[in-house]
DNA sequence: TCGCCCCCTGGTATCGCTACCTTTTTCGGT
DNA sequence: ACCGAAAAAGGTAGCGATACCAGGGGGCGA
């Protein structure tokens, strides 16, 4: 063990401060977490003294004693993409605002992986928990349960959520925008689909409900998670001979979606005449790009917000689980 | 406080598990963190009995009493921008593979917020800190250097950094594009730069090295930080009238150049042969976008690498402060 | 066979803070 | 002026783990 770096965070600990201002430890910590029950005077010196000493309180100590982390811990597959940002964003900052930090970790698209995220971070006894997706594998669903930690689970539906669950349902995607596809007349239709389940879901949903309505999906690819503008064009280009005319095709995200808009125009192919192209997620690009791209849009930073106030109030243990659903909408540009 | 919550998370603890497998905490303890120091049939029996109660340590404690919170807290500007993300996620795959949680806390782009979240996380004892950026306020530097908590500056370099330091010097970028621009014959440039310190410093360099060639600078915008391909688009908008034939316009991100280019193109203005525009950071966009774009290529990946083992060697104190400059590449594509 | 040393294990004392309860002080109402 | 309730402050006892030191047993060299 390394004597410098041990004793050296901080050397100055709560009874330093009791001691300089005169009174004892437990009233330096309320002046810290309920500053409403000490006298204007009392509390006006034990700061002069927290300043003076450049008192940093240990909520390591502070957490063991209290059994209260005020830590979040939030596991979403990915940063890379745009599409965990707006919720990272926007839980990050809700929680923040009533005292809690939030420790993230990122899960990759495997379920083994997020299981030892899970894992990892209840060692560290956060007071909630954020997670993607709605699908745990029954090992870790026994544990959350059992634990009776405040848990949300985001971006997703599920008939039975572990705990409180604010997203939507990725194959009423998939209905939708075949339905859109098919309103504004195309006879041909293709799909492009990241393999993470819920591009599964939008994509799998959207190409049922077009056979159901008795027409061809002329192609059904299936692209890595996370997947990117080079796999969109990758995929344009594997699936370019079987485009009818008329072909509308739906991409599991607006980076897949950019993709084939781009390759389609580098071989010729008039978009959205000839090829109408929908994404998923409202990424800047879309609405930037010309042509601008037609998208599925999901308030990210609403859910991380909703996502937030719910565990929070599951937190202080007033609320039962509650089961919030945002809205989607079709944003229709330049590409269909 | 809600009791439900409160004895919830983990009744078992390590007494329980020494009482079950007929050992003493103390060996269970080893168990879990020095196995080498047990022998095999009793950590085999400790490990039944961490199985059959679902044992999960106790960081908190075990933090509190070994001083070790093995935690790294991590700051970064915003994820929103791809900028961050390479390193982040790598120096957390890094630092994770060595036992080490990483706490990612959003400065924005302010120093006052960053101040703050330096602060609050302090509280918390990481064992490392990374920071974006070598700029820190005077109270702050102190506050840190009397900590002698480890802490590695990444992104940008300082004659006097804190501690660590992985980067590369903005400064030089600029002047790199500049000479670029030149030996590519073009008379006339402008520049467009994000208002944060280190897209200040690209593009206050690059104009100042244009100058003292004696040449044009005819425009120099400062954007929002951070600034995204909208902000791209109305800066050129702003500036189309100042472009003459021939011109090189330098953007402190990719998103700006992408932006730029395609705000250009829809004004009829051909890229590269009447406008040449090199962005910054080689995102996947300016790869894969048609005309490509040209770009300057930092390895991020790279940085959060080098930054995680500096830091882990920095706390395991065997090593002195290192400053690592990290290389950086103008990749030349179809915009230029 | 004896003794030294190393391997393994156990006991004790915190780590820094807060929950809980008790004591002291303040103060309005009559 | 007194009483009782409420506000303010203090004392004590952990929270759950690990550092540190001590002790017992077995192997190996003399």
């Amino acid at each position: 063990m390394n004597e410098r770096s041990r004793a050296s965070v901080a050397p100055v600990k709560i009874t330093d401060v009791a001691a300089l201002a005169g009174v004892a430890p437990m009233t330096v910590s309320r002046v810290i977490n309920t500053p409403d029950r000490v006298s204007a005077p009392t509390a006006a010196r034990v700061r002069a003294a927290i300043e003076q000493l450049g008192y940093v309180p240990n909520l390591i100590a502070g957490g063991l004693s209290s059994r209260r982390s005020r830590m979040i811990a939030a596991i979403v597959p990915t940063i890379a993409s745009p599409m965990f940002n707006a919720p990272v964003q926007s839980f990050t900052d809700a929680v923040g605002k009533a005292g809690y930090h939030v420790m993230l970790a990122l899960s990759g698209y495997t379920q083994e992986h997020e299981d030892a995220q899970i894992r990892a971070v209840l060692a560290r006894r956060p007071d909630g928990l954020l997670l993607t997706g709605a699908r745990r594998s029954p090992a870790i669903r026994k544990l959350l349960l059992e634990s009776q930690l405040p848990v949300v689970e985001i971006w997703d539906t599920a008939d039975e959520p572990t705990d409180v669950l604010v997203g939507f349902d990725h194959r009423e995607v998939g209905r939708a925008v075949a339905d859109f596809f098919i309103n504004a007349g195309h006879t041909h239709f293709a799909v492009l689909y990241a393999s993470d389940p819920r591009g599964v879901g939008r994509g799998q949903a959207f190409a049922e409900h077009i056979r159901s309505r008795g027409l061809p999906v002329v192609a059904e690819k299936m692209l890595p998670a996370p997947s990117n503008i080079a796999d969109g064009r990758n995929a344009l280009k594997d699936i370019a001979d079987k485009l009818a005319p008329r072909t509308a095709v739906f991409c599991s995200s607006d980076l897949v979606a950019y993709g084939a808009m781009t390759e389609a125009r580098l071989r010729g192919i008039d978009v959205p005449r000839q090829l109408a192209i929908c994404g998923f997620g409202d990424f800047e690009l879309s609405a930037q790009s010309h042509p601008s791209g037609t998208t599925v849009r999901v308030d990210g930073a609403e859910i991380g917000r909703v996502a937030a106030e719910a565990l929070l109030a599951r937190i202080v243990g007033t609320d039962e689980a509650a089961r919030v659903m945002v809205p989607f909408e079709i944003i229709v540009r330049q590409s269909t």
